[in-house]
DNA sequence: TTGTAGGCGTTATCAT
DNA sequence: ATGATAACGCCTACAA
């Protein structure tokens, strides 16, 4: 009827839509009194009527649960900021929220009942949960294969192609052929495709692969150091430690550092996912840089698709990775300017 | 009806809210009828019978408008993480929008109808919509006193208390006289205030307090580095360089560094947020910690107060800030173990 | 171009 | 403890 105008609802709910039917002249007339008013209309009551909510979900773990100090992969923020574009620039919004242990199940009920689709990151969620979730709503996880097994649309990065980009490199250009491998949690699976790809690069250069990690840092600073710690008791130090992602490497770093050892003199030290850190720590890290907010805006835009055509066949997106060589490989500086990346690695 | 059960609605309804008023039995039959559907009630229903959505929006500033490498202050992301945490912590969630260059009144008005309350980031809108949006709903904005014009609720930070925190440490425990400030954005108020702190500091030891910042970098690393050289061109290095921020403090690091300058022993530098960046740089910056984290749970609590209480008195919370007193002033390093904090800033 | 009216899936109020 | 039944505020044919 009457929204303080002199029009219908259903001609105001035209023009709100930007939809067609209806006079410039009205459009201002409805537009101006909105404003006047202050009114906006319910996200509630057009969700209902249209089964459209304009939210997708993204959930994510966070480790290290309970205190203030509970921590989520820091690739997150950037899989966030990736979801956040590609959602608005579609004209959508996302909804983010942490699963924190167990509590997981429930928390994505909840978010499931608020938006169209979800994006879940690898590690929130246990598998079985995945493949029931995927049955009442487009789910889309990120950086785990386990969406095939759920029969979910997946979103991945090539750790092993970047992993293997990144050893092949200590190994032809460095001549490096005892080389040390610091893993991540044990059940991440990006960490055991990264493994993987040590594992392949090795045997492709005829040296002998290690059925199992050196050591496990579980991708932490903490933890890489410790694992450090402990290798170098051991033993004499390797040419090289590769590290399953930046946060160990900058934890071994720091215990190199405080044991004398130069990097990469004595050691050379390689990460993984290259984080704004690994710009700013001493020496510059050589990594593996993946497209994280490409990673984030891939999976929402997976979500949006498959709302639009739930037959689709499904998606196992695979992402390229690019080797950043810098100077934690041994590798000289490069010259001011130059961008210091090759070898992308194919998806 | 029949959700599959053989109860009404109203009974279904109850159970799914963890509402009383149905026997045990009744209460499992209805969650095990659920769980096989996979049946999830509509958050859209729910919210417009109930009208509360059940979610928060959280919009912030994208400033680099477009580009794939558009940015946000770094901080924002901690905020995100606090804001999550309490919003969950509350049966709530959390929506997040990116406010682009002019486009940032639409957006508010699209997120505005999907959720409950509001949080604003500083910069994040122009203070009118501010006030406009804070009739339609519970409105906080952060970092910001913009919040007093505009009548909403604010959550902010001791910039001043913390920055001269600061300055007085430098000057009494380093006896530094010759300091430089290079503040971020001439219209951020974060950047104001910590300009002010610096003032004040140096008035009350009895120093010279210029009257505007001796060089302005844009709270961004490049900016810092470029602000950092231009001074340098000028004259010889000061005894200290105040930045207004962590990231303009790491580029006029680098510069320096490319100066053969040594930090602290030719030129004292400092910063303000303490990133994690802070502690990887070196030398490890000595900065002024704000509780980032704590500053978006606040928000999110505020608007859920608020949602409670529509006639409480406007709320205008100042969190204090931490001195963190690391190698780049001058300090030698604390002992192992030692948390190198001291000087909290009252609120 | 505009209005009318049924329906979207809950919650909340009354009954029973 | 449970059921019936109006709202809730919009969208979407359908009609004018």
């Amino acid at each position: 009827m009457a929204r303080g105008s002199g029009v219908s609802t259903a001609t105001v709910s035209r023009v709100m839509r930007d939809g067609a039917g209806f006079s410039a002249q009205t459009r201002d007339r409805v537009l101006q009194v909105a404003a006047e008013l202050g009114w906006i209309p319910s996200g509630s009551a057009r969700g209902l009527a249209s089964r459209r909510a304009g939210i997708v979900g993204l959930l994510f773990p966070d480790l290290g649960v309970g205190g203030p100090d509970s921590e989520s992969p820091l690739y997150v923020d950037q899989v966030i900021r990736g979801a956040e574009q590609a959602a608005t620039a579609a004209g959508d919004a996302v909804l983010i929220a942490a699963t924190r242990g167990s509590s997981g199940r429930d928390l994505a009920l909840s978010v499931s009942s608020k938006v169209d689709g979800l994006v879940v990151v690898a590690r929130s969620l246990p598998q079985a949960d995945l493949a029931t979730l995927g049955r009442r709503l487009p789910v889309v996880v990120l950086s785990d294969r386990a969406g095939r097994l759920a029969e979910v649309d997946s979103v991945t990065v090539d750790n092993v192609g970047g992993m293997r980009a990144l050893v092949d490199h200590l190994i032809e250009a460095h001549g490096y052929r005892d080389i040390t491998f610091i893993a991540g949690p044990p059940r991440s699976p990006d960490s055991s495709q990264r493994f993987a790809g040590y594992q392949q690069a090795m045997r492709a250069a005829g040296l002998d692969a290690p059925k199992l990690p050196h050591a496990i840092g579980h991708f932490t600073e903490a933890g890489g150091a410790r694992a450090a710690r402990e290798l170098l008791a051991d033993r004499r130090p390797p040419e090289a430690i590769v590290c399953g992602n930046d946060q160990m490497a900058i934890g071994t770093l720091d215990v190199l550092t405080s044991l004398r050892l130069r990097v990469p003199r004595h050691v050379a030290v390689t990460g993984f996912d290259d984080l704004a850190a690994a710009r700013h720590v001493r020496p510059h890290l050589t990594t593996v840089a993946q497209p994280m907010r490409d990673l984030g805006a891939r999976a929402v835009r997976a979500v949006l698709a498959r709302l639009d055509d739930p037959t689709a066949p499904r998606l196992e997106s695979v992402l390229p990775t690019d080797l950043v060589v810098r100077r934690s490989c041994g590798c000289r500086p490069a010259r001011r300017g130059a961008a210091g990346r090759s070898g992308r690695t194919a998806g």
